[in-house]
DNA sequence: TAAAGAATGTGTTAAATTTACACATTAAAT
DNA sequence: ATTTAATGTGTAAATTTAACACATTCTTTA
């Protein structure tokens, strides 16, 4: 090697330490999405979460995240999520919140995207993969690790306020369901009492029920009329309300 | 120089290089903030844009934003641009929606955290800044550069819902104005004409608005009375209604 | 198999909220 | 002094929401 080559390299590694500083120096920002993914069961509103596999968190869960891929758009990876955790594809999948405070991740400079997520606990494909997660009852507040919390309350008042607008529910319940099943669900969601009589009416005259003529099975008590959703009378009415918001 | 020492020197050099193709594979997600500023103007909605700099998007309007510093909280980085492109601190400022499609951005992967905001356009110190700056009607839609007219849509949206949620409107006028002037920001903003009697009825209902005694100046017609915004009853009340969200 | 228990299914009335609507008053402009 | 234009105010109708009770049907138990 002569001495002019031996200059180049020197010159390279100059050039080279630049850029290894900036990486080093953490001067980039990294980017995640979290999953508050509701279900609902046994009466009662659920939330999925991991434990977590920090030790300065151990013991606290969290939530279903990841950090989004270069080549992914950013529901893309909310998606991605939702089918490597439930195996479920085409969920109700809403962004709800960013969380970007300099601090709130012990890694480093993560910035995270919230995505609030409602699924039908009693679907089939899901029960093999419950192996590490946990379906928390959303009123047993388990402190979470990081600023979860605060990412779970977002979501939370978020679901609130929209299932008074918008007829969320069902996608947390079997296709078909009973009325009761339906106000047993909004109560859960809303945690008040409603008159039975009345959230029958409002329901009714929105118009997005079918009755399917089929009637519960297996219950202790005189089975109530079973009906499904009507996607298509919704889609149509949603575009009248609102335009482009939601 | 020793072979032994050239030998390192060549190690260095690949440990460096596997970094460097790490960065120049564009291997990270650019984040930002951009902010849609609304302003209220001879009774028309505006919004605050700037010539795009990108030859690709020559002649057409942006919105102001600018790349999140890596120890910025995310909050800050758009504050910091309200204060760079107005001159006005405590400002009204929403976090609205970040985005997140791949392709949005010319110069490569950028994920936008965009603000919603709220300033009142007849304030002193913001006539000096506005030499690249420019008002724009909100009506007339002119072709916005990127996915910014997304963005400013899902602001506008969310301004129009939480205008009628919240008495937000007070950040776009003056300390003091009539109830005229308000009625017409509404107008303005959701885009209807309202009923004179119904809307002072259900402003004073409301019971955020102080009566300042004085009375209009200047104008063409008879007076009205000015009134100031109640803050402290706002923000006691807006405790008791929502609990967290908002 | 008869009776008791428990949840389903249905309609009306009162209260509260929202909408529609008209005229006298005041100050500026002519 | 008269005209003009916007302010300021109240009531009645319509709609929406809230409160409320009993007969029916099926299961369970005696």
């Amino acid at each position: 090697m002569t001495l002019a080559e031996n200059g180049k390299l020197v010159n390279k590694i100059k050039t080279l330490q630049t850029i290894q500083s900036e990486v080093e120096s953490s001067n980039r920002i990294a980017l995640s999405v979290d999953c508050v993914i509701f279900g609902f069961d046994e009466n009662k509103l659920k939330v999925l979460l991991i434990r977590s596999d920090l030790k300065k968190y151990q013991g606290r869960y969290s939530l279903l995240g990841d950090l989004v891929h270069p080549n992914e758009d950013l529901s893309a990876a909310a998606y991605r999520i939702l089918k490597q955790r439930t195996g479920l594809n085409d969920l109700y999948l809403e962004q709800v919140e960013t969380f970007g405070s300099v601090g709130r991740h012990p890694a480093g400079r993560v910035v995270t995207v919230a995505y609030c997520s409602l699924i039908n606990v009693q679907h089939h494909k899901l029960r093999i993969l419950e192996n590490d997660l946990h379906w928390h009852d959303v009123k047993n507040t388990t402190e979470l690790a990081f600023d979860h919390q605060d990412i779970f309350d977002a979501c939370y008042n978020r679901l609130q306020k929209r299932i008074q607008e918008h007829p969320l529910g069902f996608n947390l319940l079997p296709k078909k369901f009973s009325l009761r099943e339906l106000q047993n669900l909004y109560e859960a969601i809303l945690d008040i009492k409603l008159d039975r009589r009345n959230f029958r009416k409002k329901f009714f005259s929105m118009d997005f029920l079918i009755d399917t003529g089929e009637m519960e099975q297996d219950v202790p008590h005189r089975p109530g009329k079973l009906y499904k959703f009507n996607y298509e009378k919704y889609e149509k009415k949603k575009k009248k309300w609102f335009g482009i918001d939601f």
